[in-house]
RNA sequence: GCCGAGGUAGCAAAGUCUGGCCCAACGCGCCGGCCUUGAAAGCCGGUUCUCCAUCCGGGGAGCAGGAGUUCAAAUCUCCUCCUCGGCGCCA
């Protein structure tokens, strides 16, 4: 969420970026929050001189006891007495305001970047480079969805009778590939300074709405039943959801973690979109990255963690662009944000393996999660980022592609080779 | 799941039975100031959130979270969460 204060004080700065974005929805919740936050602040002045009041009258009640003033302290009391109705009828009011005022703070995205292209939707987005080569095939390169059929390596219509659409039985040597991956994964991650965690993968809702992903993504998430917990979208959220109101030292920064854990989405807006194979699914496994820092050092810290993603996909060959996403495709969290597109040869495009965000201190204001420069230095709000590194699945389907043969055999990538004993999944 | 003990500021630790001198003691760390040639010691102010005020400054809230009783709650009552120990169950 946005500093209260910017708002108050910046108000026009804030308008103008939230034009960017095009939505006439934005700039209204931002005029209603204003007028919420100034209704606010004029009730939160009377009651707090009801309570100034209140508390001087009980300190002359308590020194007239003191003196065993019996009638003097029964018309203290009697006039004291009216003061906590008041209170709480004003209080009542005001705490309403504050609801409604969360509810509108809550849901106005964050600042973007100037950087930022401007757009209506992900087709205005900008490629800002290129990396590596599409693979030169000499004969028509078969979907992930047809070759994890040919090889036996994953299981959808047994997955469908068990949990329905969107599910898989991953099998034979893809369950050796997707933990290849993982400790490729935590090798590099442990060699570009993060911290391995496995988070727990359902979280309160407290911490989701810190972390964004609550209110606004309500229909995105699994909610267990009759208790206050998630299943996690991302990693992102425990992560990020860990030092919540905590204050950290400048010393420490960056601090970056690299998390791995399985990953729930209901896919509620996909419907129809990549419907067969383990492109789009229910659940996956995934390596993402936080990095936690503060404003000073964000902005390369961001470089730093798309550069992590990048190296990784390099080490496996994988051809790919950079993107830089636009105001229409952004989201209400990131300022900015970079996606990492793998060359898809059955599908003749790019699609997307990794997302970079620059959180600044939108999360981070949320959670409380705040800063020292020294012991004794007044708190400043913590910048947050996150990145994946790699969704397993879908990073398998672009190994797939990209490493067929003409045979229909899968050549394991170089780097991966020395985690199995097979260096090619061969049809049998 | 049951029983017991707990949750107090950056850390550490009193206060809870017996409500008010608690805007939370004594420490430790750190920040600012005074003092000093400089430092240490000492002294003063600070070290969470928030409102008003351009500045000086003045309020309010906060003792795991919420609700209640009361003129007044860290302290009494109720609900919830969490931690630790014991028992049970279990991969």
């Amino acid at each position: 969420m946005l500093d209260i204060k910017l708002i108050r004080e910046n108000s026009d700065l804030i308008l103008n970026n939230l034009e960017k974005r095009r939505n006439k929805d934005y700039i209204i919740m931002f005029k209603q929050l204003i007028e919420k936050d100034n209704n606010w602040r004029e009730l939160k002045k009377q009651i707090d001189e009801l309570r100034k009041k209140r508390n001087e009258l009980t300190k002359e009640i308590q020194l007239l006891k003191q003196k065993n003033e019996k009638v003097a302290i029964n018309k203290k009391i009697k006039e004291a007495k009216i003061i906590p109705k008041k209170i709480k009828e004003l209080d009542d009011i005001c705490k309403n305001i504050e609801i409604e005022k969360k509810f509108l703070l809550l849901r106005i995205p964050n600042l973007l970047h100037e950087t930022v292209p401007f757009g209506e939707d992900k087709g205005e987005n900008i490629i800002v480079k290129k990396w590596g080569k599409k693979p030169d095939f000499r004969f028509s390169p078969k979907s992930h969805v047809d070759l994890v059929k040919i090889l036996n390596l994953v299981d959808i219509e047994r997955a469908a009778k068990t949990s329905g659409t969107r599910f898989y039985f991953l099998k034979n040597q893809l369950v050796e590939l997707e933990f290849a991956l993982i400790l490729h994964s935590i090798r590099i991650l442990k060699e570009r300074g993060f911290n391995l965690i496995i988070p727990p993968t359902l979280v309160r809702g407290f911490i989701m709405e810190g972390g964004g992903f609550l209110p606004t993504f309500k229909e995105d998430v699994y909610k267990i039943e009759d208790e206050d917990l998630y299943l996690v979208g991302t990693s992102e959220a425990p992560l990020v959801g860990f030092h919540e109101d905590e204050i950290l030292y400048e010393k420490d920064f960056p601090i970056r973690y690299g998390g791995f854990s399985t990953c729930f989405r209901t896919e509620a807006g996909a419907h129809g979109k990549d419907t067969k194979g383990i492109f789009r699914t229910h659940h996956f496994e995934k390596v993402e990255m936080i990095s936690i820092t503060n404003s000073n050092r964000s902005w390369g810290e961001f470089d730093y963690l798309f550069e992590t993603a990048e190296l990784f996909w390099q080490s496996l060959g994988i051809h790919y662009q950079k993107v830089n996403i636009c105001t229409g495709d952004i989201g209400i969290v990131a300022s900015k944000k970079y996606d990492l597109e793998a060359w898809y040869p059955s599908q003749n495009q790019y699609r997307e393996l990794v997302s970079t965000s620059n959180c600044t201190d939108y999360q981070a204001r949320r959670l409380k999660i705040r800063y020292r420069e020294k012991d004794g230095m007044p708190t400043k709000i913590c910048h947050t980022l996150n990145s994946t590194l790699i969704a397993i699945q879908r990073g398998l389907t672009c190994i797939l592609e990209n490493y067929q043969k003409e045979d229909g055999n899968i050549e394991v990538p170089k780097v991966l080779q020395k985690y199995v004993d097979f260096k090619e999944i061969i049809l049998k």
